[in-house]
RNA sequence: GGAGACGUGCCAGAGCGGCCGAAUGGACUUCACUGCUAAUGAAGGGUCCGGCGAAAGUCGGACCGGGGGUUCAAAUCCCCCCGUCUCCGCCA
């Protein structure tokens, strides 16, 4: 939820806000208006409650006829007041829907527009030239087939389309990458975590999915579950309601799960292999820091991820993703896109989110604050992020790029170790 | 799955339907005392929302797991949900 306050102060920057993301400009003006009917009633209520209080007391002293002549006359009151609640619960419950539709408000320096208006931050290795290696590059099921990896055909016997098993190599290749993630997190402060996959709604909607309307989410009906997308939402949940005492260092936890997408608006689309699932491993960054260490804070989470990509030794960009395509919860986002030779285009293998304070909000996560004359202090939103450092997505971009004329592939340097010094995944 | 107990402030733990935002301990912060630590004495605390105020503040409202209900009035009575614990059964 975005701070309504901030709104009230700042209209001009919520309409900009709203203009570059492509999405309704009026919802400003209506939250003003919302909020200052939830002040008036409020205001109303409380006189109305204040008087019927005051006059409680007077009916506890008295006693008699005197008693039975103060009920009488408090009785209309009683029923003022519960009309004066019902309006001020209603407009707070308007100004409430509302705030839940209005987007994050978006950091300086995203780009305006849709899907396609991103702007490339960099580039960044060199794209391998297959025609010079002397040979037609496979795809990565091909490969995956070849070298015993993969098997698609068997998930889909078991489990339907868009599932599949990993492996031998495959199965081994996934946990090495996973592995390296988790040992650079260990390396920077993260206290890694294993997190609950299946989340109850208001989780679910506290990280800013709409489980009513998301076609993307895996709903357990009889028991109210949802299966969570990626640990992000377990890991925002997991401080709900709380007052952190964050000090110097943002907490830092890297989630480990597994995650499962639906993949309904995407019929058709990536159907071989497993660049589009609906079920992989992902290993998750999450930060909890105060607002003004946001913007650096991401900065860092980027780093890591390209960190990652330099030890696969995979060709990649950054994209500063525009406006329009940041989702509810995001500011600002970052994805690094590795080259998929057989595709001849970039595809995603990170994505790194601020969601300042908006995340925070929703789920009521604070930070105590030190107050300027020592020790006292009061309460603020603390800011989220997120990122990745691995996914089962990554085996894609690895097996493509590092692939031989027979079909093996060779290992990255820095994922050896982590395949008990494998140095080529051989074919069978 | 069956039976039962419980959910109060940072923690422990009281609380006849009105005098309860809530006793009492402990922890914590500040002050005093002691050469330091400890001990002792004194004082002080929550969160959210609204009004007024430049601010410190001040006045008012809400919050005793969550949501409904009864009542002039609910931490206290009733219902539903969530969670914790104990016993039995079942499964691994």
């Amino acid at each position: 939820m975005i701070d309504v306050k901030h709104l009230i102060e700042n209209p001009d920057l919520y309409v900009a806000s709203q203009r570059a993301r492509g999405a309704d400009e009026s919802l400003v003006e209506q939250i003003v208006s919302a909020d200052a009917e939830r002040r008036s009633s409020i205001t109303a209520f409380e006189e109305l409650r204040a008087e019927q209080k005051a006059f409680g007391k007077r009916v506890a002293a008295a006693k008699g006829d005197e008693k039975q002549q103060l009920l009488a006359e408090v009785k209309e009151l009683s029923a003022n007041v519960k009309a004066a609640e019902a309006a001020s619960d209603e407009a707070k419950g308007r100004l409430d829907g509302l705030q839940r539709r209005f987007p994050n408000l978006i950091e300086d320096g995203v780009p305006a527009g849709g899907e396609d208006d991103f702007s490339t931050v960099k580039t960044v290795g060199t794209i391998r030239d297959f025609s010079a290696d002397g040979f037609t590059a496979r795809d990565h099921l091909e490969i995956g087939e070849l070298i015993g990896a993969i098997d698609m055909e068997r998930g889909a016997k078991v489990s339907g389309s868009r599932f599949y098993f990993l492996k031998g190599v495959g199965a081994r290749l996934e946990l090495a990458l996973m592995q390296m993630g988790l040992d650079l997190a260990l390396k920077n402060g993260f206290i890694p975590m294993m997190t609950p996959t299946l989340v109850r709604p208001e989780t679910m909607q506290g990280t800013g999915f709409d489980v009513e309307h998301d076609d993307e989410i895996y709903k357990l009906e009889r028991d109210d579950l949802y299966l969570v997308g990626t640990s992000e939402v377990a890991l925002a949940g997991y401080h709900a309601d709380e007052i952190l005492e964050l000090g110097e260092e943002p907490i830092r936890y890297a989630g480990w799960s597994t995650c499962y997408r639906r993949e309904a608006g995407s019929a058709g689309k990536d159907t071989r292999g497993i660049i589009r699932v609906h079920q992989f491993n992902k290993l998750e960054m999450f930060i909890y820091t105060s607002p003004e260490k946001a913007a650096e804070e991401h900065a860092r989470l980027l780093d890591w991820e390209e960190q990652m990509l330099a030890m696969v030794e995979l060709p990649y960009r950054v994209i500063d993703t525009a406006a329009g395509d940041l989702g509810m919860s995001a500011a600002r986002k970052f994805d690094c896109e590795a080259w998929v030779p057989t595709q001849e285009t970039y595809r995603e293998l990170t994505s790194t989110s601020n969601c300042t304070t908006f995340q925070a909000r929703r789920l009521n996560i604070r930070e105590r604050v030190a107050a300027e004359d020592g020790s006292k202090g009061g309460t603020r939103m603390v800011a989220t992020l997120n990122g990745t450092l691995a996914t089962t997505r990554w085996l894609v971009a690895i097996l493509e790029n590092h692939q031989n004329p027979d079909g093996s592939v060779n290992v990255p340097a820095a994922l050896q170790p982590y395949l008990g010094g494998l140095e080529v995944l051989p074919v069978l």
